[in-house]
RNA sequence: GCUGGGGUGGCCGAAUGGUUCAGGCGACAGCCUGCAGAGCUGUUAUAUAUGGGUUCAAUUCCCAUCCCCAGCUCCA
């Protein structure tokens, strides 16, 4: 294993409101855990921007040579998932299969690297059931009226630490009154639901008793059993970090006693148009919705990524636009740098490509500033077009050039790549014909077939090097 | 109510106590091209919510005001 080149890596943990420097526990290696949907319907953009933001994330600590263990649960047991399966009148199994397939999808479009597993929460029923005893036998956890099981988090201290919450001044929440009365108090919350006939047939026979656990202890069950009891990142929404990231703490260490996560990194939500992003108000896109308005998939990745994580964002479709422009930016430079045959200058393109190298992982490594690096990568393609109409490269130093362009894409994600797809004989015809009536001078003839191409879906450029052709997304 | 984030050119978005405040998108013009496309150059751009204060110097620090947004029990 290489030393990673990772010394300068800072990245704002929420525990401590700072900018630290990245030290792993085990050199070389990272465990990342990020909290995942809850496959009880379609992910909405506003999920998959903190997806995004954590495979940047990901891909960066990749890219410096550290092996990534990241793991990333599948909530396939709440309210919601019940209630959606029994209106559909499926298996809960069957219902969330559905979703969590839609879910993959979905990450493949937007060019999300696959988390090393992705745990269900119904398959780890034994593992928080250990858990929870453990919490019990501790007597940090207690049986309430209604027989459910809860944490007392009078009995963990540091409880807030994160939120920066002082449960004492939490709002009289409505929501909080139902199950009260059982619980010793207000702000204990659930490890273990007992069953009450709205759960239906979902429940779990254990030593606990017969019932579904609660949502925070899936998160702390599986992050344990599969990255150890102290991991270096765990990321999620600021919507997380209180309660769901608090209660996850409090239940981890109260059963380790020891430090549950080193790094905690959460990401704001965005807008849609000026307005939050909610399932509930209905103003919020799947990635279906963008697809079916033949929006390109990149562009959306581009777009969530451009805007770093801390801040909020506004989500436009007029942003949109502009994203697909600045991908189509970098793609036709790839695309002429494949056909360059030029002179040659190789310290200037030593030099650019050092520059551009040196300030995007000084952004980079500055907790993730990737309207920094975008600045870099575009002041090298500007450059590198410089030399292209100077005719000034030659084709070995095209493809390094090229080459330097996709290392910064490893990172980023965003860069189309062209296919090296076939054109269909007749277009092939075409373009021959084409150039034959360009040759005689036969505009008329030439503009006609490109039009005709056009209509094909093809567009062809006229360059010095010859006709080249791409594909228009349809 | 309590806590926190933010208001930068037509739009999106960086950065900074001090030479002309990144980069992208858009629009317009020029170059190139048979035309177009791509690309380059220039213009739009003497843009930092408002009013005070500190300072030799503030967009950056402080105070006030206005506006936007978020969290406060299961929503990324």
């Amino acid at each position: 294993m290489s030393k990673p080149a990772s010394a300068g890596f800072r990245l704002f943990n929420t525990l401590t409101r700072q900018k630290e420097l990245f030290n792993p526990i085990e050199a070389g290696k990272v465990g990342m855990y990020t909290c995942g949907p809850t496959i009880y319907d379609y992910a909405h953009i506003g999920n998959f921007r903190a997806f995004v933001f954590e495979d940047l994330l990901k891909r960066w600590l990749q890219h410096q040579g550290y092996s990534v263990n990241h793991v990333m649960n599948l909530t396939d047991v709440d309210d919601k998932t019940i209630k959606g399966s029994q209106k559909q009148a499926k298996p809960l199994r069957e219902y969330t299969d559905f979703y969590a397939k839609a879910f993959f999808e979905d990450i493949k479009a937007l060019n999300i690297e696959p988390a090393t597993v992705y745990p269900r929460a119904t398959d780890h029923i034994p593992e928080m059931v250990k858990l929870i005893k453990t919490l019990l036998a501790k007597g940090v956890a207690y049986r309430g009226e209604d027989g459910s099981i809860y944490f007392a988090i009078s009995k963990f201290p540091e409880y807030g630490k994160l939120s920066h919450l002082r449960v004492g001044e939490l709002k009289a929440g409505a929501r909080v009154s139902q199950d009260e009365y059982a619980k010793e108090e207000a702000q204990d919350f659930a490890l273990w639901k007992t069953w009450t006939p709205e759960d239906g047939d979902v429940f779990w026979e254990t030593e606990l008793g017969k019932g579904r656990p609660g949502w925070h202890i899936e998160c702390s069950a599986m992050s344990m059993r599969y990255l150890g009891e102290t991991f270096d990142i765990h990321c999620g929404g600021v919507d997380n970090m209180f309660p769901h990231h608090e209660n996850e703490i409090a239940q981890s260490q109260a059963a380790t006693g020891k430090p549950f996560v080193h790094y905690w990194m959460h990401n704001e939500h965005l807008l849609v148009e000026g307005k939050k992003m909610a399932k509930r108000s209905g103003n919020f896109y799947t990635l279906r919705d963008l697809l079916a308005k033949e929006l390109d998939p990149l562009a959306i990745r581009y777009l969530l990524l451009s805007t770093h994580y801390r801040q909020q964002f506004n989500f436009t479709f007029e942003g949109l636009d502009a994203a697909k422009g600045a991908i189509e930016r970098l793609a036709n430079l790839q695309r002429r740098l494949k056909d360059a045959n030029g002179s040659g200058s190789p310290e200037k393109l030593a030099e650019i490509t050092a520059r551009a190298q040196t300030c995007f992982r000084e952004a980079m490594d500055d907790d993730l500033n990737v309207s920094v690096a975008l600045a870099a990568l575009f002041d090298f393609v500007r450059e590198i077009n410089n030399l292209l109409d100077a005719n000034a490269l030659s084709k070995t130093e095209a493809a390094q050039a090229s080459a330097a362009v996709a290392d910064f894409d490893k990172v980023l994600g965003v860069v189309p790549q062209s296919k090296e797809e076939t054109l269909p004989a007749e277009a092939e015809e075409l373009i021959q014909k084409r150039e034959e009536a360009r040759k005689a001078k036969d505009w008329k003839t030439a503009d006609a077939i490109r039009q005709q191409l056009k209509t094909m879906g093809i567009t062809v450029e006229d360059t010095a090097q010859g006709v080249r052709w791409k594909r228009e997304k349809a």
